[in-house]
DNA sequence: CTGCCTGCAAACTCTTTGCACGAAT
DNA sequence: ATTCGTGCAAAGAGTTTGCAGGCAG
């Protein structure tokens, strides 16, 4: 899905909800999916600032719920205390995450056998899955020994 | 593993550590065996204190990793701002967690697949593994009809 | 007497919320 | 007018940490 049409699905999702596409939010949006990489909340606040300056972050914080809902974005716990986010890909919620301990990096695999893992299991137990994640946390080779991450640039 | 043999462990491994097996560590370690479900760390300050009433929440808290480093207590993070803690199993690392949404009860389940996929798929990145996590959040059946889950008595 | 441990309370991080003002309908 | 959305700053939750005193070796 392009950038675009996504914009204007989100347009779309906010006025069926009864809800404003105010300059805040579509700038909120735009640098959410102006990002290659996953983004905590604290980066999409500089980014969206850097489109529109009046962004605040009480308007991120309360624009990100938004977006997960409208499944657009999703939320990515990776088990710190902080949340990340990307945006949605076609295979969502059939993803399982690589995390590098060095430098946070995440990458996303696709694990399509992670939906029938959920039902089967769930279904045992009297549950219905509403959703389920596979993380693999992993320490970076070239980390340990040149001492830095070749993934992100810092 | 009983729980007098993890006891003699745990001394073991402070000892070995350099730390010394005080009341309160022992008693938070006495606690955090005596559990049978999940639990926080304040309830673990909690029943902790009713060993031994001078227990701190800051000792509980400066506690905790030398339990998990150890490896007699495992952290599990199900995605809320709030971390859980249970006594570690033989089959420690294999195991995938099913979390009722309603009354956030943690069943655990064997996942043996799980050490091979993170293998498997970190080492095509140029990763080392170093733990993976498979978790399944589900809705309760008995929950949307009857309104209360069964599995806690709450 | 030297250093590890402790409890207390303050600090910290990330996120949420109350409030009054401003914008849209 | 009325409702919705906003920024600011304060509050909140969970966890960590600086400090002065206490106990062990």
């Amino acid at each position: 899905m392009s950038t675009e049409a996504s914009r204007d699905k989100f347009k779309a999702f906010l006025v069926a909800k009864g809800l404003r596409p105010t300059s805040q939010r579509l700038a909120i949006f735009d640098a959410a999916f102006a990002q290659n990489e996953h983004f905590t909340a604290e980066e999409l606040l500089a980014n969206a600032r850097a489109l529109d300056e009046s962004v605040s972050r009480a308007t991120v914080y309360r624009t990100l719920p938004i977006l997960t809902g409208s499944a657009l974005l999703r939320e990515i716990d990776i088990g710190k205390n902080i949340k990340y986010y990307a945006p949605s890909r076609e295979d969502n919620g059939q993803q399982a995450q690589v995390i590098c301990i060095d430098c946070d990096k995440i990458f996303e695999i696709n694990a399509p056998f992670m939906d029938w893992y959920g039902n089967t299991v769930s279904s045992k137990l009297g549950l219905t899955p509403v959703s389920q994640r596979l993380q693999v946390s992993a320490h970076c080779n070239a980390f340990q020994t040149t001492g830095h991450c070749a993934h992100r640039n810092n």
